[in-house]
DNA sequence: CGCGCTCCTTGACCCAGGTCAAAAAGCCCG
DNA sequence: CGGGCTTTTTGACCTGGGTCAAGGAGCGCG
């Protein structure tokens, strides 16, 4: 989940075998268990692909068929109940690596909210390539254990954290994931609408709105923009965060 | 995250090296990855270990320097919050692998919720056994990835479900876990306080109370136990579990 | 540069589920 | 088989965040 483009969209690449060389996600992905060597046996069974905004590509109950790596833009993962409601599991960000279900049918949909670029893996063209590179497999399970991690956090978000609790705890991940990504600024990029949001947060859009405007007129961030926020008190975030700045005195 | 046992707890087992071959969680956990020639190299590494009910083994926050397999008995899996708001994240049974983080730290806390055995694996002692058996890793990812799926699928309970719904999907989830261990009957045995049912399902012990009465005065369970349910309407549970049942016509 | 989107904010009101408090039901033991 | 636990149930009340309903603000486009 590590959404790495607040730079313009890069003009498409060429799609000869060599793709993966120049690959912007190879360094953060689990293609890097891939020597540059062995770089032609990736892009001879990665299939490039471009989606557009609002299209998507994975969907929950489908035969699952495919693999994918993004390597530009953005995508929401959800699952829905029959009438309606949506919970947004995570956001795909560039070098993640989608579609790792055991079941022959997809647990979620994947829908682009920024235009993508992808490698689609066929299911035996991925097996073929996890037997040659057994390092592959065992970045697999890494990248598997690390989101099974966040996941066990956003429960404890979703379950137990107040509005103001999900929306500082939001702010503080999408911060340090744009710290890992080099951008160190105090201004985060969101490529996500507000409705996106509350959907990732289990709350409504009237909510996340009110708890922003809230954070402003606290002083605590400022809105430049319809999908910028700068955080102005850094510190604050990580405690209310955590509800440590609720946390009363013990004992 | 299965756990079948309601027949007594096991004397406890014979702690030679050949302990492998007749281990309960054998046939359901990654273990059977191991050819039964091979058992001996499994069994060398393992350590069995005895956990008392309120025990802990696995500190949220702690180094990470163990993985655990358990063959008995039922654990809680939880993150806390510094004022002492508790997420449970699952529920660990017979066959279920714990500690798979890749980070140095452990992200939850294990502690036991009935009497425990389990095998220790030491990090070193791990990967020298996945080394050698790479079949061992492939079957590991594939735990990880039902348990990413598990995982999703209650964030969308904890954003997004009623209380009602959410009561009726742990029941459900209960009722399919019991079937898979050979237990076909409508009762459910629960090794869980009504606390720990809230916890896990992101409610309070008072609302799960209140709703387990109410699906018994509909007529649609009883509860013959502290600890047993009996599902009267099955088909009315999945149903409620979705929110099928409230989903109007649409159109 | 103004028209018509879509997205966001704000306000007023409401209710599911939380909180607080007490009674009831098990349940372990001697 | 009764006394002191713990766990669960039930009741009365309250509130955080949902719902419904208007505005307002960006922004692409002709």
């Amino acid at each position: 989940m590590n959404s790495c483009s607040p730079r313009p969209i890069v003009v498409v690449k060429s799609r000869l075998p060599s793709h993966c060389e120049e690959c912007d996600a190879r360094h953060r992905s689990v293609c890097n268990a891939i020597g540059t060597g062995d770089l032609d046996r990736l892009a001879a069974v990665a299939t490039p692909r471009h989606i557009e905004k609002g299209e998507t590509f994975i969907e929950e109950g489908q035969p699952a068929g495919d693999f994918f790596n993004i390597t530009a833009g953005t995508a929401k993962l959800y699952k829905m109940l029959p009438d309606g409601r949506q919970q947004i599991t995570g956001f795909a960000g560039v070098g993640h690596f989608l579609g790792l279900a055991v079941s022959d049918t997809y647990a979620f949909t994947a829908e682009a909210i920024e235009p993508i670029e992808l490698c689609r893996f066929s299911r035996p063209k991925l097996r073929t390539l996890l037997d040659d590179f057994p390092l592959l497999e065992k970045r697999l399970l890494e990248t598997a254990c690390n989101e099974l991690v966040a996941a066990q956090e956003q429960m404890l978000l979703l379950g137990r954290k107040t509005a103001r609790e999900r929306v500082a705890s939001f702010l503080a991940t999408r911060r340090a994931e744009a710290s890992l990504c080099g951008n160190h600024g105090s201004t985060i990029t969101l490529p996500m609408t507000r409705t996106e949001i509350a959907d990732y947060l289990g709350l409504t859009i009237e909510t996340v709105s009110r708890t922003l405007t809230k954070f402003k007129q606290e002083g605590k961030i400022s809105l430049p923009s319809r999908d910028e926020i700068t955080i102005k008190d850094p510190s604050w975030l990580t405690t209310t965060a955590t509800g440590e700045d609720t946390a009363s005195a013990f004992i």
